[in-house]
RNA sequence: GGGUCUAUGGCGCAGCCAGGUAGCGCACCGGACUUUUAAUCCGGUUGUCGAGGGUCCGAAUCCCUCUAGACCCGCCA
């Protein structure tokens, strides 16, 4: 740091904005509004993934704002895409619209105009959550309105050309077959089936045959018919490898970032776009896919996606904006597990922030403040908000399941956690309380009880059954194990397993007084 | 076949992308809270930062080579 400046709000996404603007000047291109994109897939449920690229374009967009200039971001949905599977959890139905574009489906659910908008929908409403704006594009109004037909027609002309590049940089050969263009079969809606063959550049027209083709593992049928297909008008797409291109082009697009599962796409994109249509392709930055805890790539088959609203079930927006600003680099394994860290991590960035925690390094110092006003998307709070440490909150949730809301509030009052009560403290004990709901696993282990330990226990049953309420039952629970001859160290064991299905809990006195004493003792009398 | 990422205390990880005293959680050990569970608080132990070389006053961090593992692409989008 010592011989650099820092750049922006000192984190990636700065240095990467910078690196965009360095790269604009030199190509000389006007910068009055610098565009940024995302791709959103309509085909699978978009998770985490999907929602990372949209909201780090963003970050890009509000950092070369931050550097003055003026930008926005196209959330383009590219709803033409065909569907070649059927997503985990909907109905088999959709089997006969295999291969057709996702906008031309009906959405199963009924909701949305489309399957493909119900799945835009899907991913939208994430953004809208954690407070990321964009302008929405979607491929079918692109294709329908004609805004590529330019790029089309230069692309198609020069196909073999690029047929030959496709080969050489990433070694597919369909390319120097076929057009890089799919008509949508004008007899049977299908996409891919129908395979185009030869351009017509004074007519602006594909000739295609819609024939059998592999989809995934499947064979799809084609109906056999012959036509033509109007690039300017009729419905069509290019294939990936020339897509991004023309629409770079086309809307002017200076930075995408994209994932390692499409870098060959994106090679081949970028030729394209600098050799063909003469476009100097966007800048971009590169990221790991998220992985699943095992390291399994995230997909819908395997059941692990992981979506922004259920994400937002237990954490907050800041948490999913933590997780995708903080870093870009790295294989990164997801899982919810990581909420509870996420949370408590953006308490410590806001603590930096209002320097209630002091960083020495410099760097570090910046850096920090920088992912935070980052993380509240540049608008940081004028004030702290008041911290709970998250995971005492799953804790409490776990122990209180009835009337949780008043009761965790209850004992962090007397913890001296919190002073008052609070509308964000209960949205707190909401999100913790679905957390241990749905994660914390009820290890009821068998309880092995000797005869010791069932006298023990029905003693302490009877005490705590009787009209008169004990004392001290921290003690009294001492004397019986003691009496009884049972390591008090057990004895307490075997009532949190009975309690609360783990070997360890809350001081049990005052924690079996807060739930009922007669509650506890029912629940004790089932184990003798 | 092509490409990318990862490797840091017993375990799980952060720090690396902009070099400046190796950190966090769990676990473990000691202490405080009247005794023995827990929670909480205080203190403590644990590391040739995968291997080797290079740059530098200084490298976990940057560069090169190697080893091991994971993932992606080579249908389609």
């Amino acid at each position: 740091m010592s011989d650099s400046e820092k750049i922006g709000k000192g984190i990636w996404i700065d240095k990467l904005a910078h690196e965009l603007l360095g790269r604009e000047k030199t190509l000389g291109r006007k910068l009055d509004l610098i565009r940024v994109e995302s791709g959103l897939g309509a085909s699978g449920i978009p998770h985490i993934g999907s929602l990372g690229d949209a909201v780090r374009a963003y970050g890009v967009k509000l950092a070369l704002e931050n550097f003055g200039y003026k930008s926005e971001l196209i959330a383009y949905s590219d709803d033409l895409d065909g569907l070649r599977k059927i997503p985990e959890g909907f109905p088999v139905s959709l089997e006969e619209h295999i291969a057709k574009p996702v906008s031309l489906i009906p959405d199963p659910f009924g909701c949305h105009e489309s399957y493909g908008m119900h799945m835009s929908s899907i991913l939208l409403d994430g953004l809208d959550k954690v407070g990321v704006k964009y302008q929405f594009r979607r491929a079918i109004d692109t294709y329908k309105q004609g805004l590529l037909k330019d790029q089309i027609h230069v692309i198609l002309q020069n196909s073999s050309k690029i047929g030959e590049k496709i080969s050489e940089l990433v070694g597919q050969e369909k390319f120097q077959k076929y057009l890089p263009y799919f008509p949508v079969c004008a007899n049977c809606s299908r996409l891919y089936t129908a395979e185009a063959t030869e351009y017509l550049p004074e007519e602006k027209k594909v000739l295609y045959k819609c024939h059998d083709a592999e989809i995934g593992a499947k064979i799809v049928h084609g109906c056999s018919h012959q036509g033509e297909a109007d690039i300017t008008k009729d419905l069509g797409k290019l294939a990936w490898k020339v897509e991004f291109a023309a629409r770079w082009a086309a809307f002017d697009i200076r930075f995408e970032a994209y994932g390692k599962d499409i870098m060959d796409s994106v090679k081949v994109n970028d030729w394209v776009s600098d050799e063909i249509l003469n476009y100097p392709h966007p800048h971009h930055v590169k990221y790991e896919m998220f992985l699943d805890k095992g390291g399994k790539k995230i997909s819908k088959s395997l059941g692990n996606v992981i979506t922004a609203q259920k994400w937002l079930e237990f954490g907050n927006a800041k948490s999913i904006l933590l997780l995708l600003y903080k870093r870009i680099t790295g294989a990164r394994e997801l899982g919810f597990e990581d909420i509870p860290s996420l949370m408590n991590e953006y308490n410590e960035l806001e603590d930096i922030y209002f320097g209630r925690i002091k960083v020495d390094n410099q760097a570090k110092l910046a850096k920090s403040k920088g992912l935070f006003e980052y993380v509240n998307l540049l608008n940081p709070p004028k004030e702290s908000s008041i911290h709970v440490n998250y995971r005492l909150l799953i804790e409490l949730s776990k122990i209180f399941k009835e009337d949780r809301n008043h009761r965790v509030m209850k004992k962090l009052l007397d913890y001296g956690v919190i002073k008052n009560e609070h509308p964000d403290i209960e949205k707190l004990i909401e999100l913790a309380g679905n957390y241990s709901d749905e994660f914390d696993e009820q290890d009821k282990a068998e309880i092995d009880l000797d005869e010791l330990a069932k006298k023990a226990l029905k003693e302490l049953t009877d005490a705590l059954d009787s009209n008169e309420e004990p004392e001290d039952i921290q003690n009294t629970i001492y004397q019986i194990a003691k009496s009884n001859n049972v390591q008090p160290k057990d004895f307490f064991k075997i009532l949190y397993q009975i309690i609360l299905g783990t070997s360890r809990g809350p001081k049990i006195g005052p924690f079996i007084s807060d739930i009922g004493r007669k509650h506890v003792a029912k629940t004790l009398s089932d184990y003798l």
